[in-house]
RNA sequence: GGCGGCGUAGCCAAGUGGUAAGGCAGAGGUCUGCAAAACCUUUAUUCAUCGGUUCGAUUCCGAUCGCCGCCUCCA
């Protein structure tokens, strides 16, 4: 039974989708001119953690991940630079995509863009204003705080705890409002820079919040499973959210709120002026590999810090290593036909409590520890010879079930060797059996410079790539 | 000032009212021409500190210290 902490209700609660055997998600994902930073990612692999879960489980997903376009910083680099938005986000999107591709995330299913739906945000602004949640200022639209009560019920913030210089922050903007905590919904063009579009509400541009309720619900319907994102975004984004499209429909918003804790760099805050804030780009520069990067962000239940240190990534390298030979080593592995009994056990404990860690919140370390138990038992039967044709089978199969959900082991296929590379492996097999040590050393270490390394076993030579 | 989280071996850490998962590193061993890999054994009488509740607490309560976050753009 999947259970997900839901921030809404602050408890774990059973996932019931609305529809049975789905599930309809939104990710409210990365801005494009600042994405790359590792915390982020940590969000951005969790989902599809969660995601490939859902699909482990049998649910048809739908993923939905936004990408923000229409955000003030966006707004002025792209001015700085003289281009469109479109310009100057290209390059951020073209590289989120490789970075996403290199860490081993399914891309969403629909990753709807800000700048392609302001139509649909005016639409609901002026739903909000039907409805007496919204009012003009200016040449400004604002939500109405006052006339949603239950405002405050995601984050279970207290206004009136407030210190007094928290509120004299908040209440900096220009233009009149009625209540200091009203958000912007619309920005009227004469209080913003350009860009700005022509719209029945005005020339301006949208407010920070109304984006990913107007697209939310165009993509997943007006209520829907599973909203997730940072923890930093439950106040203000994701509380304005549920205003906006709660105050629109009079119906739930989301039912499942998942929110991502944040990450520590060397047991501190990560921030650029503490020069902590590395990039994915950063760390697969120092020669880390990007599966160690996935590995080690998820290996930390998602509500829960992770204290992200190059010591520890050094370690997860050869974590993920030994679980890849592990499986290259079952594959290549000669048995007899039959089967034990006491694998095949093994195999589905494996599988019984992996499920048990995920099914609770997506507890990683659990499921990890599961895999980690498994290969140690299945080792030392591969040691011992014990193994027989259909543990084999039924391994590589529970491992494959694994990986659909974790996707740490490479799809390194069975990548035929050169001719010639074979034919050097044979020859320091002859040198060996002619005792010429020197000589079969050489053409191993020849061979480890072309990225090949030779491991000898009683069943003959087993090689790898890197 | 308000709200929330965390503090577990050298490091990253899971976890629970009933006696400490997993990974990395370390030590010893098996195997081995050497290496590598793998396996076996071993590494916290103890879970920040001090009190309290309990037959029993790392787990609940209170206090203290330390760290992190939100309340303001932010994954």
């Amino acid at each position: 039974m999947l259970k997900f902490h839901n921030t809404l209700s602050g408890r774990l609660e059973e996932f019931r989708p609305m529809a049975e055997g789905e599930a309809r998600l939104y990710y409210c994902g990365p801005t494009v001119w600042d994405y790359g930073h590792i915390g982020n990612f940590r969000s951005t692999i969790f989902t599809d953690v969660l995601v490939r879960y859902l699909r482990y489980k049998g649910y048809r997903v739908t993923h939905v991940m936004n990408i923000t376009d229409v955000e003030d910083r966006i707004i002025a680099l792209s001015q700085k630079n003289n281009v469109t938005i479109d310009e100057y986000t290209a390059k951020y999107i073209e590289a989120l995509w490789e970075d996403f591709d290199a860490l081993g995330c399914n891309r969403p299913d629909i990753v709807p863009r800000a700048t392609r739906h302001i139509p649909e945000m005016v639409s609901l602004i002026e739903r909000l204003e039907a409805r007496g949640h919204a009012y003009r200022s200016d040449d400004s639209v604002y939500y109405r705080i006052s006339s949603f009560p239950e405002y405050g019920k995601l984050s279970k913030i207290n206004f009136a705890g407030n210190i007094a210089g928290a509120s004299e922050r908040v209440d900096t903007d220009k233009y009149d409002k009625e209540d200091a905590r009203d958000f912007a919904l619309w920005k009227g063009a004469e209080s913003v820079d350009e860009p700005a579009w022509d719209t029945s509400l005005g020339r301006g541009r949208p407010g920070w919040h109304i984006e990913c309720s107007a697209m939310s619900m165009k993509y997943l319907g007006e209520t829907f499973d599973i909203h997730a994102g940072g923890i930093d975004l439950v106040f203000p984004h994701h509380e304005n959210e549920v205003a906006q499209s709660e105050g629109a429909t009079g119906r739930q918003f989301a039912r499942y709120w998942i929110h991502y804790e944040h990450l520590k760099v060397e047991g501190e805050s990560m921030s650029k002026s503490k020069g902590n804030f590395y990039t994915f780009r950063d760390v697969t520069a120092r020669g880390f590999s990007p599966v160690a990067v996935r590995y080690f962000l998820f290996s930390v239940p998602h509500r829960k810090q992770l204290n992200f240190t190059f010591d520890a990534l050094r370690g997860i390298e050869k974590t993920v290593n030994g679980l890849r030979d592990f499986r290259s080593r079952l594959q290549g592995a000669r048995v007899e036909a039959g089967s034990n009994p006491q694998l095949q056990e093994a195999a589905s404990r494996a599988l019984r409590e992996f499920e048990a860690g995920m099914d609770d919140d997506l507890n990683t370390s659990v499921a990890l520890a599961a895999l980690h138990n498994l290969a140690r038992e299945v080792n030392t039967a591969l040691d011992c010879h014990s193994l027989r044709e259909d543990d084999k089978r039924e391994l590589l199969q529970t491992l494959d079930r694994f990986n659909s959900v974790l996707n740490i082991f490479a799809d390194e296929q069975a990548v035929m060797l050169d001719a010639e590379i074979q034919s050097r492996i044979d020859e320091r097999q002859e040198a060996r059996r002619r005792r010429d040590f020197a000589r079969a050393d050489e053409i191993r270490q020849e061979l480890a410079e072309r990225g090949i390394i030779l491991e000898d076993t009683k069943d003959g030579v087993r090689w790898k790539r890197r």
